[in-house]
RNA sequence: CGGGCUGUAGCGCAGCUUGGUAGCGCGCUUCGUUCGGGACGAAGAGGCCGCGGGUUCAAAUCCCGCCAGCCCGACCA
């Protein structure tokens, strides 16, 4: 590639509408142009890494035994009606009609079709197992793109589904698609930490998610000190031994007049009923109870989507994180409850709300319609706690669940933080943010059986086929891989993925360099070198043409200009500054080589 | 969908308060000088000032409406 004639314009400034540093530099060092909201066009520096990153993940998957096929980005709505994906995404997939009224969209992902095809070609057991793949444009309809090519509305993903007879014929694609994904983000430079994630939307019962660890990720994983890590989501926690409660005083109801909020609450409790052992009650010895409703859709029982009104215990000192609240509750959705939804009951006195009248102790109370009863694993099983007496300025003290109440059962709610014990035990929990490069799923048989895909086993019976999925978001890799590799002055390339293994700058007017330049960049092409040439001549000055070799980011420069002239050598560094070094002109195209080698 | 901010040349921005010939830097064209760290001089090209309406002799500027974009939140790979 010639600067000279290379569809290229460098920028100075950073675009205005950029929020994070692969998106500022892309843009920059004209690999991308923003065309609209999420949506990015590829120049041909942005291109060629894509290119390369997509060959790796070929060679890799390729490696395990997929199969590339190339399916349409386009789909009829049919398959999507049979596994209900068409309502489940909802506003998040680009739908349209044709001229004849027919729905369509814009693949978000393609089980469907790659579960109809296999179904369509194969019908015995003696064809599987069998992984086929594609690299494709995927398509979301996200409320708010961001962060340049990380969550774009088009952007590249591979995925590959298995298919197989049994679930250890799954297990085996699902452990070799694991393993070819750790080889490919070392090839491409990435750091990666794989979580346990759960499988959302996608359906299935086992999901491990690829993150890789940058502060904008918009993911926040866990890790434990024996090193496993989940996705927060998918966190449970461990529930702590009981504590023995023989020498709990009795529960009993005290005054605690203006005590609405827990921090009301704790002063109140600490100005009126001071403890005896001189220590302070704080927020975390109260028990909030926090009534949400959960959506559930027509059932057997209701011919109409139905609200349940839920009570959820959890500490004082806790938030409730909404998001893992309502993954315990998948498929329905929850939300806080409405007032509406309150004076359905009316023994819940707002800011007293106690377990008195929830779950059992409702039920015995004979209160009619009780509320289901749920309580975080927070919540110690015999420890005492001061919690709502069910009446205005009134809470009970030395309420303790085992003893005074019971729950309908426990449930992840609250908020987890640093120091929290990790669902293995092996101690206190660290957090950090990750950008979800891929995810394996071992689907099982939701698809194969939502779309009727059997085949014939040995003993003649059609069984369903078990499924995987597997995803790798390509473009979003390589932001991140921009994400890793840069600094203030420019990206900097992995050589596995760099748009030229080498680039050389001719400066200076004097013709004999730009000779000894072209003879240099015809050596390395005839070694099969990748050369970025910066033969730009006349008023492009030397300046400019280093700030935009460092902005573009090869991992090796190779300068030939005054030195060519006055030592006969040109200089090769890394993109960096280090490794600094002349070499005679005649030793240089070697030399190059030889460092390009020393890279990979 | 709520809250905040912004739409002026390819990119980054000023001008708007107080209405009066549309500006600056980068980039682009031509000529000359310069030539190892974003050089200098001179001359140029390039604008539906987001869109529509209103007020006014006169609107980038004031008023109303709409649209778009960005950020935060809710939601999601």
């Amino acid at each position: 590639m010639r600067m000279s004639t290379l569809f290229l314009r460098t920028l100075r400034d950073d675009p205005a509408d950029a929020d994070v540093d692969s998106a500022k530099l892309l843009t920059r060092a004209g690999y991308i142009r923003k065309v609209a909201p999420g949506l990015y066009a590829w120049l041909p520096l942005g291109l060629k890494v894509l290119n390369k990153i997509e060959a790796i993940v070929r060679e890799e998957i390729d490696g395990i035994g997929g199969q590339e096929v190339h399916f349409t980005a386009m789909q009829p709505r049919e398959p999507y009606e049979r596994t209900h994906r068409w309502e489940e995404y909802g506003e998040n997939i680009f739908r349209f009609k044709d001229r004849h009224d027919q729905d369509y969209l814009l693949a978000p992902t393609h089980e469907e079709m790659f579960t109809l095809m296999a179904k369509d070609m194969y019908s015995s057991y003696k064809d599987l197992p069998v992984t086929l793949y594609q690299i494709q444009s995927k398509y979301r309809d996200e409320f708010r793109p961001r962060a340049g090519l990380i969550r774009g509305r088009e952007f590249v993903m591979k995925d590959a589904y298995s298919f197989t007879i049994d679930k250890e014929g799954l297990i085996k694609c699902y452990d070799d698609e694991r393993a070819a994904y750790r080889r490919i983000y070392d090839r491409l430079g990435v750091k990666y930490v794989i979580v346990h994630a759960v499988s959302g939307p996608m359906g299935g019962f086992e999901s491990e998610e690829f993150l890789a660890p940058l502060p904008i990720g918009e993911d926040t994983f866990a890790m434990s000190p024996s090193g496993k890590a989940w996705n927060v989501e998918a966190l449970t926690t461990p529930v702590p031994d009981p504590v023995d409660f023989t020498n709990t005083p009795a529960v009993e109801a005290l005054e605690t007049p203006d005590s609405k909020t827990i921090e009301a609450l704790v002063s109140q409790a600490n100005a009126l009923h001071p403890r005896s052992d001189g220590r302070e009650w704080t927020a975390a010895d109260t028990l909030k109870n926090f009534i949400i409703t959960v959506k559930h859709p027509e059932d057997d029982d209701h011919d109409k989507p139905w609200r349940e009104v839920v009570a959820v215990g959890v500490p004082g000192d806790r938030t409730v994180d909404m998001k893992r609240l309502e993954a315990s509750f998948a498929p329905c959705e929850i939300e806080e409850a409405t007032e509406d939804d309150l004076k359905q009951h009316p023994e819940l006195v707002k800011g007293y709300i106690g377990p008195m009248v929830l779950g059992p102790q409702a039920k015995a109370a004979g209160i009619k319609n009780p509320i289901r009863y749920l309580i975080d694993p927070h919540v110690t099983r015999g420890a005492e706690w001061i919690t709502g007496a069910d009446k205005e300025g009134v809470h009970l003290f030395h309420a303790v669940w085992g003893r005074d109440f019971e729950a309908d059962g426990t449930v992840e709610a609250v908020q987890v933080r640093d120091g929290d014990m990790s669902p293995d035990g092996s101690g206190p929990l660290s957090f950090e943010r990750g950008v979800e490069i891929g995810q394996v799923f071992q689907l099982g048989l939701k698809y194969s059986e939502a779309l009727d895909f059997k085949v014939l086993n040995e003993q003649g019976k059609a069984v369903p086929v078990w499924m995987g999925s597997y995803g790798i978001g390509v473009s979003r890799v390589m932001a991140c891989i921009a994400e890793f590799h840069h600094d203030d002055k420019g990206l900097a390339w992995p050589v596995s993925v760099a748009p030229a293994q080498v680039h050389v700058v001719a400066t200076g007017k004097d013709p004999k360099a730009f000779e000894a330049a072209d003879k240099l960049v015809a050596d390395l092409d005839a070694a099969g070198v990748e050369v970025l040439y910066d033969d730009r001549t006349g008023k492009v000055s030397p300046g400019v043409k280093f700030k935009d070799a460092e902005l573009i980011g090869a991992p090796i420069i190779a300068v030939v200009g005054r030195d060519t002239i006055n030592n006969g050598t040109i200089e090769i560094r890394d993109r960096n500054g280090d490794n600094d070094e002349a070499v005679p002109v005649a030793d240089a195209a070697a030399r190059i080589r030889e460092r390009i080698a020393a890279l990979k």
